[in-house]
DNA sequence: TTATAGCGATGCGTTTTTTGCACCAGCCGT
DNA sequence: ACGGCTGGTGCAAAAAACGCATCGCTATAA
């Protein structure tokens, strides 16, 4: 879209905060992109940018400028959206924030069935821990956002959850596979592998520890899901998940690749909700409202009776 | 704006549906315009206007473009407004659109006012009749609507209203003069200058008309209040308006250069409201916010039994 | 039917704008 | 004092936009 091109450029320079490291990403010079905003500034009547010897930084005017580009983009990209749809096949980029949990088997899940009815779509997935979730969603920088984890903002409007209780994963081999619910006291001194203290599971844990005064053999801390789920194979610990967050068997109790997972008792750690939403606000490009629904319909059929609103 | 220029050609070329009366509006050849919608148009990935032989018109694609450019513009408007009030003296510019009867004394008087305070404010005063005005306040071509009349679009937010009962108007010369309130039996046979159906006054006048089961000696219609407003001079005609059109002193029913106004018994001539207000859910410019605020308090001094809201 | 006038589209030479290179001045940490 | 970083500027080359002349088409009038 050459209209947006100038518009662009300066959301790009108030992103570096440098004009030259802003025009190394937009590959083009600095001098070029330097005078393309000294025009716009002049165009304005005032700077957008503070001069600084380490680079620029926005000024008010420049805050409130680049807040009406961003908004300006996504609008764009809602109308673009729009009448590309009316050319029957549906295009589009959806972008979505998400935490670990979901990413890990239920997005594949939902996006190859949204693919498969058009795949004209595109998908942008970040993995982003419940607060960056929610920033990006105000920059704009995401359309959907499914956080596992308090809801912060007020503009986040939740279009539906699903509440999670946590479980507790293993080697079908482990001592504690034996049980059928674990309690926290189960687990003392037992060898742990946990999430970082901004995963929503682990501040869920951290509630159940504080209540019963209990600490893990916490030997592993790490924000790789992809580390745990295969440490668990190489080593006698136990995990934590939730249900979104594993294959709909091993829910059920039954082992998946020589892993079970027991839920634990929610007296001892509280059930989490998982939120899907978007801006409060906002008009969602079609392919992103038509892809929510498709999370929902899912999320509706996998857990009914958790589903709120 | 530089990178608007684009954007404000199309705008252009849809509303005069010709690309070669457009370019003569816009100052540049038909060809260039051409080319610019044109390659607008390959970025888009589609057409935006339909080309007849006798012009062009948008089809749906562009209706939907052109939608999103009005509201683009509308936007960086604010924007631009609300940056020019960082620096403390207020810019901008005002668009009203208003019926004959406020532009008479009550606009002059409420923006006279404001630029003494503003002087860096400019109005664009458009008169128009209510559902043109609903129409101007849709496509964004207004910021601000006075509209005298039932309010027919559900999209017109209403700030204030006053209601305003109908006045007969004539030379303090004329034999209905003498009387303190005029009924419309009195009215019979009197000659009459009317505003045109389209007016709020005339529609008021036209239920009591129809009530009573009398016709006017209507000898002069016409929309010029100017010409209204000598005519009574020159003749023994009667006219009618409100008091929102006439200079304070004549409502209290004192001689103003030779004319009067008695009031007409509402039981006879309905009262109507003038409702002042913007398009709905939009965000005015911060010259037009604080316009409006001050057309609001100058209506609650004036009329301060009959506002509401 | 032909003639004509109006419309948008296009090839081409000219003008305007944008870009890149080389370089300057200022600031900061070493 | 130095080297490395920043944004800003003069000038020439590249690119984009523009205007002129002209084409093909259609609706209207003669």
């Amino acid at each position: 879209m050459r209209f947006m091109t100038s518009l662009r450029f300066i959301d790009a320079v108030a992103r570096e905060k440098s004009i030259r490291k802003a025009a190394e990403k937009l590959a083009i010079t600095s001098t070029a992109l330097n005078r393309r905003i000294l025009q716009i500034e002049e165009e304005i009547g005032q700077p957008l940018f503070e001069r600084l010897s380490s680079g620029v930084r926005l000024n008010t005017a420049g805050e409130l400028f680049v807040q009406h580009i961003r908004a300006q983009q996504a609008e764009l990209a809602r109308v673009q959206s729009q009448i590309a749809d009316l050319s029957g096949i549906r295009r589009g980029h959806v972008r979505v924030a998400c935490g670990a949990e979901t990413l890990r088997y239920f997005l594949p899940d939902i996006i190859a069935g949204y693919r498969a009815q058009h795949d004209a779509v595109t998908f942008d997935i970040k993995r982003q821990y419940g607060d960056a979730a929610e920033a990006a969603l105000e920059s704009l920088e995401t359309d959907l956002a499914l956080i596992f984890d308090p809801i912060r903002s007020s503009d986040f409007q939740t279009m539906a959850a699903a509440r999670q209780s946590v479980y507790c994963c293993m080697s079908e081999t482990h001592e504690l596979a034996k049980l059928e619910q674990i309690r926290l006291h189960h687990c003392i001194d037992v060898p742990a592998i946990l999430p970082t203290a901004l995963s929503g599971i682990r501040q869920l844990l951290n509630v159940g520890l504080m209540r019963r005064n209990i600490k893990f053999a916490t030997v592993i801390e790490t924000d790789s899901q992809e580390f745990i789920h295969n440490y668990l194979l190489s080593e006698q610990v136990i995990s934590f998940q939730i249900p979104i967050g594993m294959p709909q068997e091993m829910v059920k109790g039954r082992p998946v690749n020589g892993m079970v997972a027991r839920p634990i008792d929610i007296t001892d750690v509280p059930e989490g909700t998982l939120h899907i939403g978007h801006l409060r606000g906002r008009v969602l490009p079609v392919a992103a409202a038509k892809f929510l629904d498709s999370i929902v319909a899912a999320l509706g059929s996998r857990f009914p009776d958790q589903l709120n609103q």
